[in-house]
DNA sequence: ACACAAAACATCCAAAACGTTCATTTTTAA
DNA sequence: TTAAAAATGAACGTTTTGGATGTTTTGTGT
């Protein structure tokens, strides 16, 4: 998708009028290239120089266009994903902040930088751990480091308008992992959907009065942790025998292995918050109503 | 609505003039931003942040997106109690958002709208809760709204500065409940102290790690729900023979009821965040170092 | 290939913001 | 109470900004 950006958009992203997005393209405040005709091509890259350069604020980023996921070389997820682990087990949450802010104004789709930086950092944190390498409170710490870094960007995602669909989820009963739930919310956001999460450690039974309740269009559920298997199943497609038909269930969660997935059935397994965001989108193109671009 | 104001706008909005505004703009009194061309750029947080620092009154709430009640002389409790359980019951984010910035603006000190606010709604959703009147999905919701709110006021209060006193806390194995631990870590950060929650669920094994790594001056342990009150016992008595001397234990939360608090030895048992502020102010006056007020 | 609508172009101008200065009010200290 | 100090708000000429204008480029659909 587009990496080369209009004045127009420029200026509804960083809150300036056309004009002057032009006049500081022309005085060279703004990198800027030309079309044959005289149009004026302005690189997200230079967007980001510009508003480091000038102190400004980002304030509507989604507007500076959606996934540029084809391999930017620019950015090294290897490089980001060690200075964010060291970051997190020292307790640094500024350091943490500064690293996937730049991550997030240089690459624009929230669910690459989940997918190839936060969980894979996270998956290390926790491999870490179990052989000792990383104590117990620093996983805590750096999860609630995360979260609250994720809430910071949650704030810059556009707020859903009146009519958008809604989507709920969470994390059922004995899963206490909030990060991956916290991720969808964003992810859905970020694609104009009024989500909420609704936290973890949900029984089954307030699941199925949220559904009556919010009536969602998607109905999302993150598992990293079950208790039982056994147990989770049989309510599982209980919820799904009464709500499949009117609500898309997605799931995902690396505790569903592949022989659970075979007993279940749902709109949607996602693997990867890529997987989720093309999912959404398809939605969004299908719809009656579809959340404008 | 816009995110970025001009001086004039701030200055309409509590009432001063524009040459005052810009003053205090370059004093760095208010934090702003510049446009390429030089001309300032004032966040809403920012103005938020300025008028609790100066104690000033929010004239023209409106022209800042805020409710039109925001910054008046008095705030009725009871009535803020009321609106905002009905809005986290009701999963409305944005009302419970208005209600706390508005409380935010008018009062001087988190500690009371904690104290008078968001703790009785608390209790009282976990009232209704018990006799079947809310769902735990509606308890989860409310909870995730308050923090992501919480969160968002957070980033309005001071930077600790690197010299700052350590604090830090959480909650242990079994209790759940974040929100009181995020509160401690409010309060602490609005005294000036670098206040780090490591989260809720942790281990007594692995508290003992932290406070080896963090050194803190301070520990708070919140204790909203004990599954074994023995067992919690001779831990939290084992940790304090360990650190005890070099730290203050700061203990709170109601599952510490008497019986139990006669059987443990601490710095300093809060039964509220203005208790707790007390007690940080009395360390910062007795210090060798005082942080600044 | 052509036509047409949407968007971007350059230019111009009024409104607004800039920095500076200065008179007035408020606070502080003697 | 008075004098000095500090903060405020108005006034000023200059610069920046943002909207309106009519024209040109772009991209899409036939």
């Amino acid at each position: 998708m587009p990496k080369l950006l209009s004045p127009k958009q420029v200026a509804r992203a960083i809150q300036a009028s056309e004009s002057s997005v032009k006049r500081w393209c022309d005085r060279g405040d703004l990198e800027v290239q030309y079309t044959a005709g005289g149009h004026r091509k302005i690189p997200v890259s230079s967007v980001i120089a510009f508003l480091r350069k000038t102190g400004q604020a980002l304030e509507n980023p989604e507007l500076l266009g959606l996934p540029a996921v084809a391999g930017r070389a620019h950015v090294d997820y290897e490089t980001a994903c060690d200075a964010l682990f060291t970051a997190l087990v020292n307790g640094k949450e500024a350091v943490a902040r500064q690293i996937l802010t730049e991550l997030y104004l240089a690459e624009h789709s929230l669910a690459v930088i989940f997918d190839r930086v936060v969980t894979p950092v996270m998956i290390q944190v926790g491999q870490k751990w179990q052989c000792g390498d990383v104590h117990v409170f620093q996983e805590r710490r750096g999860c609630e480091i995360l979260l609250q870094i994720m809430q910071e960007l949650r704030r810059l995602l556009p707020t859903p308008p009146s009519d958008a669909p809604v989507a709920i989820g969470g994390t059922v009963s004995g899963d206490l992992y909030r990060l991956p739930t916290a991720m969808v919310e964003m992810i859905l956001r970020e694609q104009h959907w009024a989500a909420a999460s609704l936290g973890d450690n949900l029984p089954f039974q307030t699941l199925e009065r949220a559904i009556e309740q919010y009536r969602p269009r998607v109905f999302w559920l993150s598992c990293s942790h079950l208790n039982d298997e056994d147990e989770f199943l049989r309510q599982y497609n209980d919820l799904y025998d009464t709500f499949g038909m009117s609500v898309a269930f997605v799931v995902g969660g690396r505790a569903l292995k592949e022989s659970l997935r075979s007993q279940m059935r749902y709109a949607t397994f996602c693997d990867t918050m890529q997987h989720l965001e093309a999912f959404v989108q398809t939605l969004n193109n299908t719809a009656s109503k579809p959340a404008e671009q």
